[in-house]
DNA sequence: TTGAAAGCGCTAACAA
DNA sequence: TTGTTAGCGCTTTCAA
């Protein structure tokens, strides 16, 4: 008799169906129409599976057959809704493919970056999707190695398959309707567009950096350096940077473009302080876009990334096998002020 | 030699170390103490083990033991600031500790709630988290039957440790606020508060509707049934009974008490068509709190859940082995309007 | 102080 | 059409 409050295993459905192990793994897994078994054998067994209450051991399986069933995602955090939104359809996804999807967060650090990826390899996990991460080669030289399965994500790799957002047709976007949008202000210290936030050493933002300074060039015929204020992600650091800009141009300048939610949300914790008129003569856009800052007390322009596209396109790369460094773009959305995109946050709350 | 390409085992480490398997292993998982291993063996084998990038396979590990390192959460949602900031700290608290975290969203049926603890059971995890399950009793006999350690949060069972936000609580402080601040309407239809949003069949809702209408009752006298609108947590539903209210009470109430931040973010899709003096007579308080959502248009007072002690309680009761029906209660905190809470978005970005 | 060997639950040759 | 058996990589007695 099997030993009770522990899970019954074939071996107790063999004894109890009179079958063989290995023909109720075939009945069970689906394999055996080509085993040959008799349909009203494979009936039979699932009969007493089922009322037994089994369920697959995956761990034996996985160690089988050398394929665990585990996806694996490596993301800088989770409570920031760009990648919390990653996350969400990575486990939908996932789940939908039979696959048991991993997350692991990494606060950015490209050391914890190596053993995040260490750790789920001791889980024999079969594919990992890498978004964001800093140090996307070093990962990418370990996947090589293993021979694991992999696709980066908004930060790409130059050695592996990887789907980012269009940050530069994004940034453009946003810094050309920022332009053209700009109140004319007297004090040429205000009169200009500033940018501020993320970190010119990430593939993403340099991008977005690179896009602003062209598009502020070719519309206003020349970037100062001084209008770009790559401050990192921090949003501590995003506060004290828009406070000095403030106190440097003796107010609010004409164009702020805010790279990133979490730099919108310190740079706001400044700007709050200051009377609603301040926002006449500015006009604000961020890139990334959260239904809330949408209707904030002064209109902002958003970039919305498609979060759901980029995780379909990943798994599509897996699907067909990609190993060669391809690097798609998906397109953002340009969001006008005080507008709600349908879906954004979860539909079931 | 090793088969290249696929990571090295404890054989190979043996071969090369020139140890038996048994050694080895013990040398590598840090029992090598107890089994009286000389100090220089242990070590001869962890250099060796280095060297040839040995990690060890989870799985196989797990199989033998009959312990998986994995430990599960299931969620409603991921794309909500709660339960994200649940995972969140989940993914974090779990690593630390050298479980592995696997997280399934369910999208509040029941159906996927059972199915997915089976999946995971499939999986052998060691022990479940379960965040604001709609059918809690079912998780919880699945959970007895197979003796798997598990944990509710949000929303408790009666039949297992849980450790939830004193709903009661905050909802009660929330309602106080806004009947005291609420200013004085000639009509009678407005002059009353409002709760919209939320779902009275789970546990949450139920404690805060009625906490709002105990509130009510106790500082108006009463508390009339079309004063509580709880039509669940779909913003699209909150938009409609939204605009429903405003219609038939002939403007904003002079209180109004939003369930969730989905609703709220429905209501807002409605609120923002009002012209900017229709918030003039009228306070807004949110039970959920959001940075953005802090700096609206019109002030908003917020209720902040501390759901990092709500993880950490919870691995707290599963460290002291809690079997038995415990309800733990972490208080929540009243936020003002404009109020930026710290570290709320992760402060890496 | 170390090694040999059995076995966790499953799958896949190979036999029958 | 089904059964027997070896083995995935590890841990753990038991023996040496």
């Amino acid at each position: 008799m099997r030993r009770t409050g522990s899970k019954p295993t074939i071996y107790d459905i063999a004894r109890l169906s009179g079958a063989s192990p290995s023909t109720v793994s075939a009945a069970l897994n689906g394999s055996w129409k080509d085993r040959r078994i008799r349909e009203e054998t494979a009936q039979r067994i699932r009969d007493v599976a089922a009322a037994e209450g089994y369920s697959i051991n995956m761990q034996a399986r996985g160690l089988r057959k050398a394929r665990s069933g585990l996806v694996g995602m490596i993301l800088p955090a989770h409570d920031n809704r760009f990648f919390s939104s990653l996350s969400q359809h990575f486990t939908t996804e996932a789940w939908r493919r039979g696959l048991c999807p991993v997350i692991v967060s990494t606060r950015r650090e490209p050391q914890e970056e190596v053993r995040s990826l260490e750790s789920l390899l001791s889980y024999a996990i079969d594919s990992v999707f890498i978004a964001g991460a800093t140090d996307p080669e070093a990962l990418s030289r370990i996947c090589h190695q293993v021979g694991l399965a992999h696709v980066f994500i908004d930060l790409p790799s130059m050695q592996s398959p990887s789907v980012v957002s269009d940050n530069a047709a994004g940034a453009a976007m946003l810094a050309r309707k920022i332009i053209e949008t700009m109140p004319a202000v007297d004090d040429p210290r205000r009169a200009k567009p500033y940018l501020l936030g993320g970190d010119p050493r990430l593939y993403a933002s340099s991008r977005r950096i690179a896009a602003f300074r062209e598009a502020v060039t070719e519309m206003r015929g020349h970037c100062d350096d001084d209008q770009v204020i790559a401050c990192g992600y921090v949003p501590a650091r995003a506060a004290e940077e828009m406070e000095r800009l403030i106190d440097r141009i003796g107010g609010l300048p004409a164009g702020l473009f805010i790279n990133s939610i979490p730099a919108f949300e310190g740079a706001l914790s400044h700007l709050v302080l200051l009377p609603p008129a301040a926002f006449a003569q500015s006009v604000i856009g961020c890139y990334d876009y959260d239904p809330f800052g949408a209707f904030l007390q002064f209109p902002v322009y958003m970039v919305w990334q498609d979060s759901h596209a980029l995780v379909q396109r990943a798994f599509a790369l897996l699907d067909q096998g990609a190993k060669t460094p391809v690097l798609e773009m998906i397109p953002p959305v340009l969001v006008p002020p005080r507008t709600i995109l349908p879906g954004t946050l979860s539909e079931q709350g």
